[in-house]
DNA sequence: CTGTTAGCGCCTTCAC
DNA sequence: GTGAAGGCGCTAACAG
């Protein structure tokens, strides 16, 4: 028997099982009632054609892919993976397959992603966007008819958000080492054009406004997400004259920079200085000594989006009720890095 | 103006531009000839409505989608995720894009993902399956006329190949540790259903073989992934009245819980127990002690996967060349978790 | 309940 | 080089 190659369609099936194309299609969709006599025939001639519907045809008559797709700066950092992870297992109950794409965190990028997505590809989106002072991204996304969700980003009434309550966490953090009696606190921060790292800065700021701490602008770095520069900003930091007796590192993947940098200076946590890190890694709980760090419940987050961006895709619609925004608490697990200062002045 | 809802079409673009819808579709394409002229008309109407193609019907027409998707087991695994973002990097150049979706280790949640990507939704797929010797996804795997790439899976005359060199890194590292002087060497492994833990066991046992060192089954724990499991295993294993001297932790994700399960159980690394770690993390470089690790370039192995798809995507066939497979080798990075083992006889 | 019939938006021979 | 026309595989709106 030689090997067939064409592909076997619904018209196939249909003359297989002696009905008509409509009925096939029904059965497959699941929609409209058929007869279960029907219904067995259909079953039968699927199974031993092996008949997989075509997804490009589907859509392309019914509009829809019964596909999502989620924009992440970097699929490698693993707080996006837990927070997709959950999110994908939610929609998967659903009938959603999730797509993931990584924007490097380039806005170009991004906006050729959202165009390919935007038109027909998925119904709807997760976004955490790179840039959200970014004119061009900003307008792709105000464009697009696909239901959006964003991941700790400013929705802007441009969809619905869950965003996670770095503010006070980092107010929190912050305050416990006031109460240690720190005074110079440094921090690491990631750089303000996304949610995350404006309201940690602005929760750091308040609570040395709160303390009557004036804020030294020599103790805030700025920095992107890679650990060479928490590296080298870390020893910065560290050897002027007047150095920080704490460190908050606001940044997610900084923590191991931020860790070797002190160590290389010979510096002993939390005796020599106190730190702080943002994220529960692996890293933070199991380093001599376990790290004192923000956390919140990131695979909630990803669950959450889901269901928000699955509750649109039902009242099918972006319009339909207002924009909706979840908030994510944040939490100070106190472990062992952080100490009173020493004595010094 | 009142808003417009309908979607632009080529044909909108055509009557726009004054020209036929062939035309705009030979612009778009870039396939075949068009005058100077005639494209700059299209280009310029594009542009004014805005119009993106419709990629459903595009692929419906072309039977190609300019797109590959990756199955893993888990995004939330950071070593998957460089290796996703690597292998993206490459595919993107091409014009393509990469879908991914994690099969959290369920053969059905496989067959189903390639069923749903097989058919036509996708040009290629790059693979890491769960579990080699399930039947029904090497049934699925093998039907799929879509060209694959596995990656550290057994190819089997599927598809192509990425593979890394597991079993001379576990070699290597049983060899230096025999060197130390261990006898007792306890090994913490995944489930071998799948070729990195079959391979890494191979290279152990054969290390022990050479050394004539007898296998002890109690020194052997397989585990899935998680490190709840790690942990209590590794309690175990330390409970032994005739505990081992060193533990290899053959796992990626196990190393967390190896150390926590050490730490809990009051040994001193490496003065009581040696150990040694798969996957250059973070962890095992800025431990107390940094830990001796297998490491392999796995941003490498993504780059190479998506290269070898590409090449068939271009030969546009799952046939023509053989079946192609790389190695990629693997490397013991020396640290300060292992030493001689304390004379207790 | 089921068969028939239009397209969905685009690409791709064909003639011209 | 360009316009016209057919159909990719499927669903949905119609009759029956």
């Amino acid at each position: 028997m030689p090997a067939e190659k064409k592909r076997i369609t619904v018209l196939d099936v249909a003359r297989h099982a002696g009905v008509s194309q409509g009925t096939v299609s029904r059965v497959i969709t699941g929609k409209n009632w058929v007869s279960e006599e029907s219904r067995q025939l259909v079953e039968a001639a699927v199974r031993e054609l092996g008949y997989v519907p075509n997804p490009m045809a589907q859509g392309l008559k019914s509009q829809r892919s019964n596909t999502v797709a989620a924009l992440v700066s970097d699929i490698s950092n693993p707080l996006h993976g837990v927070f997709l992870a959950a999110a994908e297992e939610v929609l998967d109950e659903a009938g959603y397959l999730l797509f993931v794409s990584s924007t490097h965190s380039q806005p170009e990028r991004e906006v050729a992603l959202l165009n390919a997505y935007g038109s027909g590809r998925v119904d709807g989106l997760i976004v955490a966007h790179a840039d959200e002072s970014n004119k061009q991204v900003a307008q792709v996304l105000k464009a697009t008819k696909l239901p959006i969700v964003f991941h700790d980003r400013e929705s802007h009434g441009m969809g619905d958000a869950v965003i996670v309550d770095h503010m006070s966490g980092a107010l929190e953090a912050t305050r416990y080492l006031i109460g240690l009696g720190h005074k110079r606190i440094a921090v690491l921060t990631p750089a303000s054009k996304i949610r995350p790292g404006r309201e940690r800065l602005r929760g750091y700021e308040m609570a040395l406004k709160e303390a009557g701490i004036p804020l030294d602008p020599m103790l805030i770095a700025e920095l992107d997400a890679s650990s060479q520069e928490a590296y080298s900003q870390t020893r910065a930091l560290l050897e002027h004259k007047h150095r920080p007796t704490a460190v908050i590192c606001l940044g997610t993947g900084m923590l191991a920079g931020v860790l070797s940098g002190i160590a290389s200076s010979g510096l002993k946590v939390p005796e020599d200085i106190s730190i702080i890190g943002i994220g529960d890694t692996d890293l933070a709980r199991l380093h001599t000594p376990p790290i004192t760090s923000l956390k919140w419940d990131i695979g909630e987050c990803g669950r959450v989006a889901a269901r928000m961006l699955l509750a649109r895709l039902r009242g099918d619609a972006k319009s339909g009720l207002q924009a909706e925004t979840t908030r994510v608490p944040v939490e100070l697990m106190i472990r062992h890095s952080c100490a009173p200062p020493r004595a010094r002045y």
